[in-house]
RNA sequence: GGGCAUUUAGCUCAGUGGUAGAGCGUUGCAUUCACAUUGCAAAGGUCGCUGGUUCGAUCCCAGCAAUGCCCACCA
């Protein structure tokens, strides 16, 4: 392994060029098994060796391809990882991607529809087959994009969370939970998405805002003494004796089963336990009095429809109301929505009630009205609650559980508010419907069931899964419980606090102790990126562009205490110029070596081995000492805080302007006097050694790169070095 | 309606109870000397607003404003 230093010289050309080094380095460590947690021999010396560290990175989908958040988020997890590979622990960073039920199932579909083909025309068979077809072909995009990044991932433990281990797992725990009485199937009113054909759970919904009427629609009163002492008390309804209720879905009026006010309401007082005479359907339906209702809202009176609407659902249960289910799966109106309406769509059904309404004279007024309707999270259609036999678990207790662990601080958050953001979920929570209608995904392991588990349900098992649970492996014992887990925010409660819940049920345990909760990347002008709209970064062009450690560099950089981003490549060239100045400070410190004396010679300098302090003969080598003792400290501690932002500033900051702005300048001097040469050379060497080191993190490539010229002897890659010279 | 975050140089952002910092950009000077993907130097900010605590506040406290995000069964 001995070379010259003059041989190491000419290899470097005066620019670095990431493209002729990257691919090789990653290759050199992939084939050197220096990702696996065996990469360090074991050695007495090595105090670490006993201890694991673990990441399961989060799966992406298999329709995905890397984003600037993946890019971010693989960069954190590689720095935490060689970190603590340097430092000699037994070091896994588990990779693998996600089947994602609804999302991938939409891709294929959309994809076969290319052809003129749905998945109904092929049959459940067929369609999971071509999924699977598409899966090979392009489900992995994303894990070799994350090579391209540097990305120190044990390939050979690869998981997907429908491989045939992973199903036996979902199936193992479902029926532990079944067993356990938590897991039960009830018809329940539940969110479903029309497009999708499927429930979804609460967590799977997004909103939007939309611009609609709040209709303000006459119910006659049925009593006439009744009327006429509510018509002497109230100005709302000037025209006759009714109750007017205000509503933005006015088709729903046609499954009411009562119409609810506050029992506060003075206005009301005498009306409730009444009845109401529904129009169209011509039924008549009680009124009831509900603490739930606003006396402030539209009229102070509500008509309630139990079948399509949460709140009312909760209504329905609490007074006995009949559910009357008029929507059906597919968006249209059923029989019990009657004879003028069954058969018709939502919105043609909406504008059939307005208008027949309208004719007999019970609509009061329309207003505009903005509100959020709740969208399906995966294709952006209107969700209708609606009825339906569905499977829940129970989470009550397991709410406590994932309570308790955040609380307790078991699972600590970085940065810690978002530990609220994870409670105040968990402290009103619904039972949690796990079923869907979709084709791809984990089947329901009980006889004639037909229906697949949310993909959550599989994530949730994501960090025991992948160990080998439900079988007692010797991954399970060595690597659980993981150490740290690293994630986008929007996903906290749904992935991460059910990883914590199933973790603790299934291993006693929680999956890991410290959760990162990564920025978010914005664009310049603070906005969401997006692929659909067009504001999305490719890191790859990036990559492609100015090379992954310049990448990595642009991300850290930014990506200050967890703070939202908002992007700007101007770090990446910054990340650029950064490697040309590393690359450069080494081809000058070894151009200054003696090319020969390190193969040859008696002392440990000559073997090429670093002096372990070397001796500071003048102010200013003091001065590059101490800062390099203050920078490795500041460095290692930034890290394990995970500030690594801050770490890489100062690491920016110590190499460019004290090491090479001043330390260069002075040593050119110092190395022309025989007295201060030598020792001066030690210096430079060794202030470049450690740099590298406490670099490579950031930077893998480049620093590995390097490290593969330096004239030391028998060296290791500098991927299992000691960190800050510990045995390893 | 509730909560959280942010507000500092032209832009993107750090930071500190005591004359304000980085990257990029701008201006001037310097190239046979590791690097022009460079070096040296300069210009540029009453640190969102209003009060309070303090000898002293950009930083601590209170209130306000703007922006963004999350949560919520006002139909």
């Amino acid at each position: 392994m001995s070379r010259g230093g003059s041989e190491s010289v000419a290899d470097f050309s005066p620019q670095y060029d990431p493209k002729t080094v990257e691919d090789r380095i990653y290759k050199l460590w992939e084939e050197g098994g220096f990702f696996a947690p065996e990469a360090h021999k074991s050695s007495a010396d090595n105090s670490n060796s006993k201890k694991s560290f673990t990441i399961v990175v989060p799966p992406p989908n298999i329709t995905g391809s890397l984003h600037m958040g993946h890019a971010l988020n693989a960069t954190i997890q590689d720095i935490l990882v060689r970190k603590k590979r340097m430092e000699g622990y037994k070091t896994l960073w588990l990779p693998g991607t996600d089947h994602a039920g609804i999302a991938t199932q939409n891709v294929v579909e959309k994809d076969l529809k290319k052809q003129g083909i749905s998945r109904h025309d092929l049959g459940r068979e067929k369609f999971l087959e071509k999924i699977w077809e598409w899966k090979e072909k392009y489900g992995n995009i994303i894990l070799d994009q994350f090579k391209k990044l540097g990305a120190s991932m044990d390939w050979s433990r690869t998981r997907f969370t429908m491989d045939e281990k992973y199903q036996k797992a979902v199936a193992e725990a479902f029926l532990y939970y079944h067993k356990k009485g938590w897991l039960y199937k009830a018809e329940r009113v539940i969110n479903w998405c029309v497009r999708c054909q499927t429930s979804l759970s609460d967590l799977e919904l997004e909103y939007k805002q939309e611009d609609g009427k709040l209709y303000f629609i006459r119910y006659p009163l049925v009593s006439q003494n009744n009327a006429e002492n509510f018509l002497r008390n109230s100005a709302l309804s000037p025209r006759g004796s009714a109750l007017v209720v205000a509503t933005t879905r006015p088709e729903t009026m046609l499954g009411d089963s009562a119409v609810a006010v506050n029992p506060k309401d003075e206005r009301y007082k005498n009306l409730v336990g009444k009845k109401a005479m529904l129009p169209i359907q011509n039924r008549e339906i009680p009124i009831i009095a509900d603490d739930h209702i606003e006396q402030e809202f539209g009229t102070g009176a509500v008509k309630v429809t139990p079948a399509h609407d949460f709140a009312d659902a909760d209504m329905g249960e609490r007074h006995k109301l009949p559910f009357r289910k008029i929507i059906d799966e597919r968006g249209k109106m059923t029989k019990e929505a009657g004879a003028i309406c069954e058969g018709l769509k939502i919105g043609e059904c909406r504008d059939r009630v307005v208008a027949e309404l309208k004719k007999e004279g019970l609509i009061e007024k329309e207003e505009p009205y903005r509100h959020n309707v709740a969208i399906c999270y995966r294709c952006g259609t209107v969700i209708e609650p609606l009825p339906s036999m569905q499977w829940f678990l129970k989470m009550q207790e397991l709410a406590k559980m994932a309570l308790n662990a955040a609380e307790s601080g078991k699972v600590r958050f970085h940065p810690e508010r978002w530990k609220d953001v994870y409670i105040d979920w968990l402290k009103n929570v619904r039972d949690w419907n796990v079923s869907r209608q979709i084709w791809w995904g984990h089947k329901i392991p009980l006889e004639g069931e037909t229906d697949v588990l949310d993909t959550w349900f599989s994530s949730a098992l994501w960090p025991v899964a992948t160990l080998g649970w439900p079988e007692k492996t010797k991954d399970l014992k060595t690597f659980y419980p993981t150490s740290v887990l690293s994630t986008a925010r929007d996903i906290i409660n749904l992935w991460v606090m059910r990883m914590v819940f199933s973790g603790l049920e299934l291993m006693n345990e929680v999956p890991f102790s410290d959760v990162i909760v990564h920025a978010t990347i914005l664009t310049k002008d603070g906005k969401r990126m997006s692929k659909s709209l067009g504001t999305g970064i490719d890191p790859m062009t990036l990559i492609e562009k100015y090379g992954a450690d310049a990448t990595r560099f642009g991300l850290i950089w930014q990506a200050m205490g967890g703070q939202d981003v908002h992007w700007s490549e101007e770090h990446v060239v910054a990340g650029k110029k950064f490697c040309n100045k590393i690359w450069n400070a080494a081809r000058f410190v070894l151009s200054q070596l003696p090319a020969t004396s390190y193969s040859t010679g008696p002392s440990p300098r000559a073997l090429g081995q670093l002096p372990a302090s070397p001796i500071a003969n003048t102010d200013e080598d003091k001065k590059i000492l101490e800062r390099l003792e203050h920078v490795k400290k500041e460095v290692s501690g930034l890290i394990d805080t995970y500030e690594f932002g801050q770490a890489l500033h100062d690491l920016y900051d110590f190499f460019w302007h004290e090491f090479c702005d001043i330390y260069l300048e002075t040593a050119k001097k110092q190395l022309q006097d025989e007295k201060l040469k030598e020792n001066t050379e030690e210096i430079l060497s060794y202030v470049l050694y450690t740099s590298l080191k406490l670099l490579h993190p950031f930077m893998p490539f480049i620093t590995e790169e390097i490290w593969s010229k330096l004239p030391i002897e028998n060296k290791k890659h500098l991927i299992i070095e000691s960190w800050l010279g510990q045995k390893v």
